[in-house]
DNA sequence: GGTGTGTACTTACTATTGGTAAGTATATGT
DNA sequence: ACATATACTTACCAATAGTAAGTACACACC
């Protein structure tokens, strides 16, 4: 068996790992993408499957189409999201999760779904407060 | 007939869960603050305990003290963040995660650890693609 | 055969948001 | 007497997001 002896987080393991507080780690911008208002939208709703442009468009409640595509555009180029073109008229294009955009997506809906269900108790709080 | 019949998930339910995909439903305004750009570190940055103000701007690099305000004032309208001042002179204020906080907090840090975790990947994905 | 519709975008313009730098009041240290 | 530290706020400018319109082309309709 291959021992690993080395502490809990080693050097090697710093350097690669990303961190999140440091102001120019490059994880930072995949989670700028991940996290933003459209892209949190975006992976929940591609987590049922594959959809067209016009399908998310829909789907999603309030996205204008240039939000649509450039927030596409980033999760493409995150590697979370694939993209398959058919050279048809009028254009037929497909969005779908890679599999790592699956496991990310995961995480996103569950911090969504954490929010969707304690809505009633998080306004409450407010209300509460304002009092 | 003017009857509506029966939606497949109850009225109570639609009433009290949030629904991210309509437009203006009030859990989008806690997801924008959750997720944004700071509101993600300062959620990741209390999960470790108390913190004043300068803590939190010397810990998040690059958050600026705007910001740094602004969106604190966003956790804590959300009841996810306590604020305590202690009338002194110079000023001694101090920040930390409520119940709800520390329960969404989590969620934040799942999400973001899967990221710095996975950052390697991500990036040799992206490697890959821009050949 | 002219008009209208649907597709997946891009682009110019404008509104909103974010970042930078400076200001504030006051105790303590040098 | 002057610099330092605290937790902010505010004015100004830069970056980002939203709005509306444009694009190319096939198909259906009358």
């Amino acid at each position: 068996m291959t021992e690993i002896p080395n502490p809990p987080t080693t050097l090697a393991e710093r350097l690669q790992r990303g961190n999140l507080f440091a102001e120019k780690c490059p994880s930072r911008d995949i989670l700028t993408h991940v996290t933003s208002r459209w892209g949190v939208l975006l992976l929940v709703a591609l987590l049922s499957g594959t959809h067209r442009f016009s399908e998310l468009r829909r789907k999603v409640g309030g996205i204008s189409e240039k939000m649509l595509a450039q927030t596409l555009q980033w999760l493409e180029s995150d590697g979370f999201v694939e993209r398959i073109a058919y050279p048809v008229i009028p254009p037929h294009v497909e969005y779908r999760l890679t599999p790592l955009g699956q496991e990310i997506a995961q995480k996103v809906e569950s911090l969504a779904d954490w929010i969707e269900v304690n809505l009633p108790d998080i306004l409450a709080a407010k209300r509460q407060k304002a009092e």
